[in-house]
DNA sequence: TTTTGTTGTAACCACTTAAGTTACATCTAT
DNA sequence: ATAGATGTAACTTAAGTGGTTACAACAAAA
């Protein structure tokens, strides 16, 4: 199944704070008005990323910075952070209880669970290779 | 989300139709009991892989066999088959309708698509490389 | 030709997750 | 105090997953 939209909000959130941060306040409606969704799915994405210790949010004033380098912030880490990532930290979804008494169903697990963990590591380590200040740099040359 | 158990379903299929088809005739309730689920399970699964052309399956007297050869079967293409992979073949899940009127909203997919093609690529990339005749001889090296 | 076993398939159900929305208590600064 | 914002609960809708029952169609064997 896809992965939730919940990364790529977040990313979109994190972009927002850092580019307007320095001239307004940014509150969760404005966010909301660039990514386009309901201004709680934005305060639910901030509550995860200040979880993780990415951002700052001043309760009752309102308003959100960025509080670690930009490059010290990965793609893997908003998607980690954003709860896009399993809990369980595995992408794969494994039918539980193959058979013992079948020699196929005894090693299922030992073929193919290796490979299963080649693939999503790959995949991790790809958005592992991404920084937001890499983000903030591409951004930065289409708004030129 | 995590990936449907569809796909190690359909991989535990077609191996045990390889290892006990010589021997025996393999049926969907057969294979439901090495694998543990219900045989309406396994036949959706065969139907899959039959419409993807590596298996055939007797309608009437029953049993399933492999129709191409193992080595040009990945774990890839059996992703694909079994319709753990998205119908429109991306990965993420995108928010669909960032604000064009904010720089940030304008340039979001110019900015994050290329990384998401590119952790896709790689996670596909690894099931490319491993194909059924990997996984058999590696499964007989450990029934012995 | 009847019987038997199997497949193909429809029709449900239960469960989970995603995402949107409303509502409101709480908080902070003015 | 007031105004604006956040934190959070509660509810809804929709979709996807996986399990299950049921049965018509079919093919081979008795």
């Amino acid at each position: 199944m896809k992965i939730s939209s919940r990364f790529t909000v977040a990313v979109h959130t994190l972009l927002v704070i850092h580019i307007y941060g320095s001239s307004q306040k940014v509150t969760s409606d404005f966010i909301a008005a660039s990514v386009r969704v309901n201004p709680v799915v934005i305060r639910r994405a901030l509550l995860s990323l200040k979880a993780a210790g990415m951002v700052e949010v001043k309760a009752g004033s309102g308003g959100a910075s960025i509080v670690k380098p930009l490059e010290d912030i990965t793609l893997y880490d908003i998607y980690v952070a954003s709860d896009a990532a399993e809990q369980d930290g595995k992408m794969f979804h494994f039918h539980q209880n193959p058979n013992p008494a079948c020699a196929v169903g005894r090693n299922i697990h030992g073929v193919l669970d290796g490979h299963l963990a080649d693939a999503q590591r790959a995949f991790e380590g790809e958005l592992k290779k991404v920084t937001l200040a890499d983000l903030v740099k591409d951004l930065n040359g289409k708004i030129q």
